[in-house]
DNA sequence: CGAATATATCTATAATCCTCGATATATCGA
DNA sequence: TCGATATATCGAGGATTATAGATATATTCG
């Protein structure tokens, strides 16, 4: 971790809806329902899901996921045609590390 | 902690001189001279220092570290004309608990 | 008091971000 | 293969932020 590094991911956080995804995803049974098709979250939650409880259209839920991605934030995982994010703790902790 | 407070602090950290200077903060003997009226680092390090090391306008740095206050990542001293800025460890711990 | 110094606030402009709709790409199912 | 579904990317308009200079306020000192 880096004072570079530490400011994109700051730039994630610097936002309300993302916040609001690294929270949710915190316990996604708590708060979308299971996948029709994987049953499971161990790969986390789809983009539509998340779309719709963030009340965001697609495409900017989509961007916000790419570059949570990006920097690290979250880890996307791929199921046919569903892109499936979940939080990226190695990260996480590196950052508050960081920060303290 | 929550998410519009976290969001607030996620702005003041989506900027590198702020993060910049957070991290200075940590350790203001390695990286600012002992100022010549307050000898010690009690209560940080006045805005001219840290205003000089990161290179930009007072303006700029006095707007920056009053926001940091607000939000509660830094807690100001005034002593006579000298304002100090030092890290609010608490309100940091806080915000590192808030995204794990 | 008046000058000098330190900081805060105001105002303005350029840069960046937010968010969307439109469109492109990828995958699945009939 | 074609249509439907899920996601990604592009392009644009409005909102916010970055940063500076000018000015205001507060404090010290002669």
């Amino acid at each position: 971790m880096n004072v570079k590094l530490a400011t994109e991911i700051g730039k994630c956080l610097s936002n309300k809806p993302r916040v609001q995804i690294l929270e949710w995803l915190k316990e996604p049974e708590k708060h979308f329902p299971p996948h029709e098709t994987l049953k499971h979250f161990n790969d986390g939650v789809c983009v539509t899901y998340i779309q719709e409880k963030a009340g965001l259209s697609q495409s900017t839920i989509s961007t916000y996921l790419t570059n949570m991605e990006k920097c690290g934030l979250l880890i996307m995982t791929r199921h046919g045609k569903w892109s499936y994010f979940r939080r990226n703790e190695d990260t996480i902790k590196a950052y508050t590390k960081f920060l303290i």
